[in-house]
DNA sequence: TTGCGTGCAAAGGTTTTGCATGGCA
DNA sequence: TGCCATGCAAAACCTTTGCACGCAA
């Protein structure tokens, strides 16, 4: 297990300050990027990636993949016991687009079924589920 | 609810016959897209894409977003009674990237959780589970 | 001093769009 | 006839890589 050190540097601090302090639920890149930009730093979208990566290696920033061909969202996972997204799942109206946060212990029985019957170790952190929201349920009628 | 009328044309019909009689379970674009090239057909990827919206939207085919920046696969899923797939889950090991069928249907009470509690429709055709594959977990201890 | 971090530019891979032509209904 | 399908080329989009320079340890 040879992880590659990562430095403390300003953008690193400050990537980590903004999904703390600044993100909404979920992020990508380029908001990242446009953030700083607008706020009058000078970032590249490089550093951005390349930091991003750091973060979800450390545990402190989630990934996830919504769509192919759309960009990676993010989301801030915090260290260890203060991490406000441990045990959310994420579901996607693939109508409306809408990305719902679930905090629901039932659903931690998935994971202990697929843990138990399937030797499937579950990451709640990066699956999404898909399928149509409650207000989409009803326009659809 | 006006959707397009999809002409029956000859890609229409090769394709979905390839992915009746000669496709594997997970096929890409590009995969679909070599398959006739290498027989000899000339077919635009273009079109390889557009036929493949349109069976998906038929319901013939199933997408699944595996990895942004991965391509996209597809599989066949039949029309109404006689599809293969339709109570197929997918779990996709981080580590290996192996793609695991699950046809459970313990799994059905996920579902139904989502369903009466949180008014959600879960789309199992298109949600993909991540985690780690038995394999990997015992590779890692 | 060493080696990672940074920014720019360029490349990579997937998917979409414009356009003229051809085929289905 | 009218509209969709097709193929090529080009573009759009997200992400990664090469390189030279700067900064942390």
């Amino acid at each position: 297990m040879s992880r590659k050190l990562n430095y403390k540097t300003k953008w690193r601090d400050e990537i980590e300050r903004f999904f703390q302090e600044v993100a909404k639920d979920h992020v990508t890149a380029a908001d990242v990027f446009e953030y700083f930009r607008e706020n009058g730093y000078t970032i590249g979208m490089t550093t951005v990636y390349r930091q991003l990566d750091n973060l979800v290696s450390d545990g402190t920033l989630n990934k996830y993949t919504i769509e192919a061909g759309s960009p990676a969202c993010y989301e801030y996972a915090g260290h260890g016991a203060d991490a406000p997204g441990c045990s959310c799942f994420h579901c996607k109206c693939e109508i409306c687009g809408r990305l719902i946060h679930l905090h629901c212990d039932e659903l931690k029985m998935i994971q202990s079924h697929l843990s138990e019957h399937h030797n499937f170790t579950l990451n709640p952190l990066r699956t999404v589920f898909y399928g149509v929201c409650d207000a989409c349920r009803e326009a659809r009628v």
